[in-house]
DNA sequence: AAAGAGGCTGAACGTACGTTTAGTATTCTC
DNA sequence: GAGAATACTAAACGTACGTTCAGCCTCTTT
């Protein structure tokens, strides 16, 4: 990681000290290969510091896990600061657009963050439960809304629907290098995830099928 | 891993000989801990050998795991195999019925082997894409049949309609340490898998909106 | 019965890794 | 400007890990 000249754009940390330094790149090195697929040296190399400055700042590596877990958290809580109001209440062209906005907040972290997350998620941290139980409420949660409107045919499954829903809304983060692997690119590039969004609540609402074999299709 | 007797049921492999016994409890415990996260020291003991005998058998750890893959790769065919003409041509009850069959002939297995699956697409495994890119291709295949038969609305994405058919797949497998962690039981039990692919099936199918706001519901 | 081969053991080895420590440079405090 | 605290370095240390090796036991071959 190169010491920047001075912040020439938002940066979530200044990078000029050591020890946040040592974060950023353990954060990244953890995204890529895992918590013991990196070693401190690893780490030091890439922050262009001493072996001995991580266990001076963060007690240990574990100590260092601990706090690019608590930083990776903050971050995701500006996530739901920033998101006012529920989804279900708001045309979804503004949801589109507020997600949006809070990505180019941090466009330069956003593939290391969801590679992050998926790390978590497969070492299964205690915390990422957490996040985990906590989306999963969220969704649910939108899910009664819509229901209450009566947006939601009474046959539908409802122990299913919001795990259904997640399914289809963390698939991109957990399959994004097989994506990337068959489309030639991410599927977090701005204009595939708008139109898998999309694709997505096409098919949440309606399903693929046509309206009926004896049905003209309307308009 | 308990010696057994002698086989009172199905085997998959023999695991009267060390060598056999180191594959299978190496497999359950990369499944549970990943690669790196398990000693052979561990795997030793497990299968109650010796150290010395996993390089005697496999040359190395790296060795074994490659041997683990090929097992499971290999196991993986066997569904494929059973799994004769094409999901959307069958009724659904019967491709949930040879799927079953599937399972149940391997049921003690079937846990671990979604753990290792789940390790493999998340670790990133060379032959992890390989079998995605494999399991896309068949999901394409079936979705090109179906729209032959004009059983797909036209404005239903393409692009994106494979991806999100694999995304319900495989959540369960991917998540399922957290559905059980919500629902206080794996998602794999029967009954909740069963359940879940009706809902899958319904969702694809239908969306969850009602007909209409102007119609009523027929039937 | 002798010779060989393969399954298997357990101690020993080498090394890569996380951590500790002794020491230097820099900044802060009064 | 003296002294203390903080940021940082580089070498040394201890250990857990993957691997190697000498040898034993059991079965097969001739």
């Amino acid at each position: 990681m190169k010491r920047p000249p001075q912040k020439a754009k938002l940066e979530l940390v200044e990078t000029s000290s050591g020890k946040n330094r040592i974060l950023l790149c353990a954060m990244e090195l953890f995204a890529q290969r895992g918590f013991d697929g990196v070693t401190t040296r690893d780490i030091a190399a890439k922050a262009e510091v001493s072996v001995g400055l991580i266990n001076h700042h963060y007690g240990s590596k574990e100590g260092l896990r601990q706090a690019v877990d608590e930083y990776f958290i903050a971050q995701f809580e500006r996530f739901y600061e920033g998101e006012t109001g529920h989804v279900e209440d708001q045309p979804p062209g503004d949801l589109v657009r507020s997600v949006d906005q809070w990505v180019a907040s941090i466009t330069d972290e956003w593939p290391m963050f969801c590679r992050y997350f998926r790390r978590a998620l497969l070492e299964e941290t205690p915390w990422g439960a957490a996040l985990f139980k906590r989306y999963f409420d969220l969704v649910r949660g939108s899910i009664d809304r819509l229901d209450a409107q009566g947006r939601i045919r009474p046959e539908v499954d409802r122990l299913w629907l919001p795990f259904l829903f997640m399914f289809l809304e963390t698939g991109t983060l957990l399959m994004d290098p097989y994506i990337k692997l068959i489309l030639g690119r991410s599927g977090f590039e701005e204009d595939l995830w708008h139109r898998r969004y999309r694709a997505y609540g096409d098919l949440i609402a309606k399903g693929i099928s046509p309206r009926g074999p004896a049905r003209e299709e309307p308009r």
